[in-house]
DNA sequence: CGCTCGCTTGAAACGGCTCAACCAAAGTGG
DNA sequence: CCACTTTGGTTGAGCCGTTTCAAGCGAGCG
């Protein structure tokens, strides 16, 4: 649902936002305008892989999950976004198709640029190319972490990671209960093994005081115990 | 050991590489006579995960792997790099580690921009930045193939994955094997799975036809009766 | 009220890893 | 030049962790 009333990015609080931080220049400033705003019901589908691109998207508040499908149509989620955080890799170069899906997890707006708007942006304002080519390395190296993490973490580690991961992006509100609350089947997903072994860990995690859990709230009861769980994988950790 | 005589990028045949796509400007003249060119014996070490981020390498020749060390000291490999290649991600930005190592596999000859003269580059010469940016964009579409490879796929298929990865990059020679040599224990670290199993695989491979090997040497008897094997993983493969 | 969906638990089967022994090739030193 | 050592490849067997399958439970919703 596209709607006609743009959320006006010089209004907008998400100081960590590429397109935030980069508005002083005129040309930004009529760019901003060129944007669409879109919004999101929970569990809808944005963007679709294999799917010819659409321009890129930026969370202007809400959540959602970026994933791959996978054989006999297994998800493997890649990572989760929060406000300000961009989807849709590579919304630029010409006749290229999505090469990952996207679907919020709670109503979600987001602001859009087309391919058109956003290569006349990178075109005419390096100083956002740089940020561009920044927050690609960052995410390269976060890939490339996880890659190493799955290949080479027992079930049991590959969750705490995972809730770890989860209370650094999301944070934990006043009842210790994490930002976000998803199915196990989405934790499995992300962590790269099944529900029932998600389901299995957290209650072993639970009955050794490390986790509390209700439905699908989750609260760390005492991080640094959790990170030393996982300590051994982390020598260099920078993610 | 860093050589006196540079080579020079003018008169280099890496019709790929990123610094040779640019060398029309008269800065990007002056900047590469500033590069160092760096001779490394097979084996050798020149990037060590942790330690201060001592600029940017490209390939001129040879072949290199880049890997994160995990738990105890298990190597993952995360690519195979050769000439015109770029290595050392983010060997900009100021006060920063390395977050990967870098081993040359065979006798290699590496071009090296410091940080300095990467990022004096990086800001005068938009159209390099937004060539670096799409260099990241790419790999991390690689890499989040990679996870969900690891993540999903068998044993079996991990390995045919691998060499299908070799087979795509390095290509094959006369006699029908691959141009790269790697022992059972790298493909294993690539793949993300042990070396027996590496062995295995190879061994069911030969004897049902698809694959031929002397030691180290490798080679593909039929690259898409291979790639059926894995067919299913890949509704939208782009890596 | 009955249905569905997600969570939970147990048991069994499977795949992959570990360990150990053996072999071949290549490199080293007397 | 040969014996010795080392390194990497190979194979088998047993074990362990993970996945799969199945069944039960509870909350939320039409």
């Amino acid at each position: 649902m596209v709607l006609k009333s743009k959320i006006d990015c010089n209004a907008c609080t998400n100081t960590d936002c590429l397109i935030k931080r980069n508005l002083s220049s005129a040309i930004m400033q009529k760019m901003i305008q060129l944007k669409n705003t879109v919004k999101c019901k929970k569990n809808q589908q944005f963007i679709l892989e294999g799917a010819p691109v659409n321009g890129l998207y930026f969370i202007q508040q809400g959540k959602a999950k970026v994933l791959k499908t996978g054989i006999y149509g297994k998800e493997q989620i890649l990572r989760f976004v929060k406000d300000g955080e961009i989807i849709g890799h590579r919304g630029f170069g010409i006749g290229k198709n999505y090469t990952i899906s996207a679907t919020s997890i709670e109503d979600t707006i987001l602001c859009n640029f087309t391919n058109e708007v956003l290569n006349e942006m990178l075109q005419k304002i390096p100083s956002l190319t740089y940020e561009f080519m920044l927050f690609y390395a960052e995410e390269l190296n976060r890939s490339e972490n996880k890659v190493k993490s799955i290949a080479q973490m027992t079930v049991r580690e590959k969750v705490i990671d995972t809730i770890l991961y989860l209370y650094r992006k999301f944070g934990e509100n006043q009842k210790g209960f994490l930002n976000i609350n998803l199915s196990r089947q989405e934790i499995a997903d992300f962590a790269g093994t099944t529900d029932e072994q998600v389901i299995r860990t957290i209650s072993s995690l639970k009955k050794e005081n490390l986790l509390i859990s209700q439905g699908k709230k989750i609260g760390i009861k005492n991080v640094s115990d959790l990170k030393k769980e996982i300590s051994e994988h982390n020598y260099f950790l920078n993610s």
